[in-house]
DNA sequence: TATGAATGAGCCTTCATTCAT
DNA sequence: TATGAATGAAGGCTCATTCAT
């Protein structure tokens, strides 16, 4: 059915379609026919908007890396204490899997394929250097700067490598919020050991 | 011309060969003609001792748990404190690099892969366990049981996030010494933090 | 915005367009795609004033034709000679190139095509049996009508050899005037062997 | 059947299926599964040979033009007078009809392509330049350098011109034997007008 | 009159597997 | 034991056509 103004939905249609089947089959079993499939659309459709399947695979992954950035954003009111924003960080990091369950394997799959794919290891050092900055940053003002970059490496790495194993375990969402709580404790002794 | 007893030397040429073929190329790009002539051998060699491409990934990830195992065990003396023995676990996992640049990468494409894959995911979960029981038993040598199991699986997570970190940074050699180094004293904060 | 008699500049905008890409392109790489970007129009006008690529291939076949026939009518006059008359013919052969440079090109393109394509072996006959039959005409006034066929026959075939040389030597436009003047040397020979 | 040494034999049957198809369908139409189809094989097979569609359609007129070559050569003999090498020369321009009656609508899809395609334009220069020379070697026994060229590149014109009209009219041999014949007595015509 | 969203068949290519030798 | 010729399914992409607007 023909319309004007169809592209932003059929985008998005795509999109979530990527997501769905890289969750469920992996980026490798990952056809295009199998998204068009799972849109409800034709295979065509995906070369129309996205200019072949690469071109939908970085789009998803933009989506993704947004979609991080907007739940961190919208966590934020004017009184945020910098130890409230560091528990924020982690909440977003984690909370990808209850917005959508599937996210979560995708991203280990993009990180994956980012070592043989430039754009894609672009996005991701992108993302790696948002989550140093952003910790960094409310580290800052309970610590020293050097300290604070110290906690921000540690932290972040902790958080990687928590949430690595909740995905790799394919555990239920209790596993999630097991490692997501292991996070917070661990915010909160880097706070006790450094913080002045 | 035919020769016997070839079959230990010409598996581990097609997994020496494989293992850089995954970190050159991923395991997405990996054929099976790239990887027979790597080893500077035909194609259908590969279905002859593993009985196709899947079978030789499998005995490719067997080969590298092994690798960590024995590097593990090589490393341990009847005078080894759960100290050093800490540290050695830690140097295992970062000394893969050493023994062979391209085997870092390769990990993080098979776990990527387990996912979707049920023979890799079983042995994925055995490394996993591995690491933690290895860590478990030398921590519970400094401290409660109980701390023991919570130090074990953030230092888990933690190796892994440092580690995952610096593959990803396709960073060089410093990077993962000092990954290496933030790891251990990360040990030791723990140690200072539960230890008796 | 819909307009009343847009129906001849649209079709002739389609077919300069079409004549531009076969030479650029090729008649292979030539899509409907192509055509209306070039034309500055959408893709579905194609199908709505000429029902169909092929439809709009062969209305620029029939254009070209037409245009080559335009050419040689109006440097006729009262007083044209038949040997004047020759010459006109071979300007008009050779002169393609002068009104639009792309032209030559695409001629080839079509007839090779017309080997497969029975619409345009159609008009590819009609072409040949033109030149024929216009210099027939003017040899007869010059020779007996049997040696005014054969010379038809030999002259019509320079023509040819020579621009199917031209065009397929890329070459710049003076080989085409080199090959426009040995034409009508040609032609000179011709009247002086057989003329009486 | 997998046999040793078959490489030969299957670039040649893939490169006759490829001639037989391009006569038939024209070079647009002509897919890989059409000329592994006509050759017997699978469609794999071409790519295993010829490195993709694009090699095979090369190594055809590579076949073509050293075909046309070797006619020329086995035609010659120490006693050969230039008269009877430039029969012979239009001899084996027109004969490729009887060798095989595909080949000759071959060639001009072939030369069509060559102005699109940078390999196919290379290899139809070099086919031109050759009949140009080796016309004008003959030529030159018979007349001034001067008067060889002109007549050279006039005989290679005229052969062209009427081995083109004979290909477009579809006709039956009868019209190319008659187009021979025209192009040998024009080659006298020339030897007379010019020869000392 | 004119658009361009949408389709889906068909293209070339890649690749794991098989198997005669 | 080892080869590599051969297969054919499946992949991504192109493109003429259709049609609601």
């Amino acid at each position: 059915m023909p319309k004007v103004g169809m592209q932003p939905v059929r985008r998005q249609q795509l999109i979530d379609a990527t997501i769905e089947s890289v969750a469920e089959f992996g980026l490798q079993a990952t056809t295009i026919n199998r998204i068009s499939k799972k849109a409800g659309l034709s295979s065509g459709i995906i070369s129309h908007y996205f200019a072949g399947k690469q071109g939908l695979i970085e789009a998803t992954v933009r989506y993704l890396l947004s979609n991080l950035k907007k739940v961190l954003i919208e966590g934020l009111t004017p009184t945020t204490t910098p130890e409230q924003r560091l528990m924020l960080i982690i909440e977003a990091n984690f909370s990808r899997l209850q917005q959508q369950s599937e996210t979560t394997k995708t991203w280990l799959s993009f990180w994956s394929q980012s070592m043989h794919d430039y754009e894609l290891h672009r996005l991701q050092i992108v993302n790696s250097r948002r989550l140093f900055s952003n910790l960094a940053c409310s580290f800052k003002q309970l610590m020293s700067d050097d300290d604070a970059k110290l906690a921000a490496q540690l932290c972040a790495a902790m958080i990687d490598g928590l949430w690595l194993r909740a995905v790799l375990s394919k555990s239920d969402e209790n596993e999630f919020e097991h490692c997501e709580c292991l996070a917070k404790s661990y915010v909160n002794s880097l706070i006790k050991q450094y913080g002045a």
